[in-house]
DNA sequence: CGTCGCATTGATATCGCTCAAATCCGGTGG
DNA sequence: CCACCGGATTTGAGCGATATCAATGCGACG
């Protein structure tokens, strides 16, 4: 069976699914084509990347296992970036004409489907307020206090600490003195991957 | 008139408005409350903040004229954070049944509403990838290739310089000086708050 | 005019980046 | 079982870009 093992991804999809598997550096589409497909990451990382005349690149976004990609292009008649694979990758797949059928004939999906977009939407707009933040200690903080578990803001970091590092616009060396000192003044609890504020924790305030 | 100036405001929405004037630091919304209304910045600021338990707080995001707010809350039982205006702010608003009968009733809307999430969240993660770039001429440039117009990328600053710095995750002494270090090297035209890329310092174009 | 906020420029401090090196750890092959 | 390898992790030293603090000009507005 093509299922997926990511809980976000909506169920009535799963009929019209294809897998594709994708070496590094392989493109999945180009900018300048019209978009035949909503993707899906399986697994592996996906690069957007807008192209300039001298081949440099901006990076619009990386999208990681769980993610969907392009879902807001596709009522564009034509992708306005490249998407490379940026490691080995699986994405999942549903045409076009397939998704915007179950858009309008399931009710429940397009409800699903718009409250999707919706916490996508959140997430997104937490990490341009937390990349706002100055200093890499304040990041950390913004990073548990609105993504962690309980009164401790528990968090797991999916991946390495250097991915964190790269998601929170630190170098992995910042990141991990931060972390160790933050640690040393009793500010978190670190174990391993697990991050937590100490209950005694700081008077500090961010604004 | 209760309508809005603002392009991207659904017209399907004009005839359940009303309007709501907040003083700075009215409330807006409180967390643990149940959701109502899905609201419209249509002047000032808006902003979402948790709370941790010490009373520190996390901004998770600054809404400006012309974004929802709380539009993926509406599937919630409560607010998972409070709402409060950073300025004197007008917001349009519309009860939660009478949107929700919108999306329902209306496919046309349904469709529109779709397409505006979307629309959001890329220019979301287009901000994300600009505040990812460790120099302020890169997010410059950045912001140019992705929101610029035409071959040389021109774009007409909304609002004030010391406002786009703030949005480029930059003090506003650093986007004047990197600005005019820019224009002195030949990188970039400045017209008071129309900017450009020159033809010959970056012959460069986005698709 | 006087005030207020934006725009601009200068001087200095600071924090994170860069380069570098050592350790740890899981996997791989002999 | 052990040697080896690559990547993650960690710590150090120094530098540089940006933040910070400060001062001035300027235009709008009452």
């Amino acid at each position: 069976m093509t299922g997926s093992r990511h809980p976000s991804f909506p169920l009535a999809l799963l009929p019209c699914l294809s897998r594709l598997e994708l070496q590094p550096a392989q493109w999945l589409f180009r900018a300048g084509t019209p978009p035949r497909h909503i993707h899906f990451i399986e697994e592996g990382a996906v690069r957007l990347v807008r192209h300039g005349r001298q081949g440099e690149e901006v990076v619009l976004h990386d999208a990681r296992p769980g993610e969907f990609l392009a879902e807001a292009s596709l009522d564009s008649a034509r992708y306005h970036c490249d998407a490379v694979a940026s490691e080995a990758s699986v994405v999942l797949r549903v045409a076009k004409a397939d998704f915007q059928r179950l858009l309008i004939e399931d009710a429940a999906f397009e409800r699903t489907w718009i409250a999707l977009l919706g916490a996508q939407l959140r997430t997104a707009r937490a990490r341009i307020e937390r990349l706002s933040l100055r200093s890499a200690e304040e990041r950390i903080r913004h990073l548990l206090l609105s993504e962690g578990r309980g009164p401790r803001c528990e968090l797991e970091v999916a991946g390495t600490l250097k991915d964190l590092a790269r998601q929170l616009g630190l170098t992995h060396e910042s990141l991990y003195r931060t972390l160790a000192r933050m640690q040393n003044e009793g500010v978190i609890d670190r174990q391993g991957l697990r991050l937590s504020l100490t209950p005694e924790g700081d008077p500090k305030r961010m604004t």
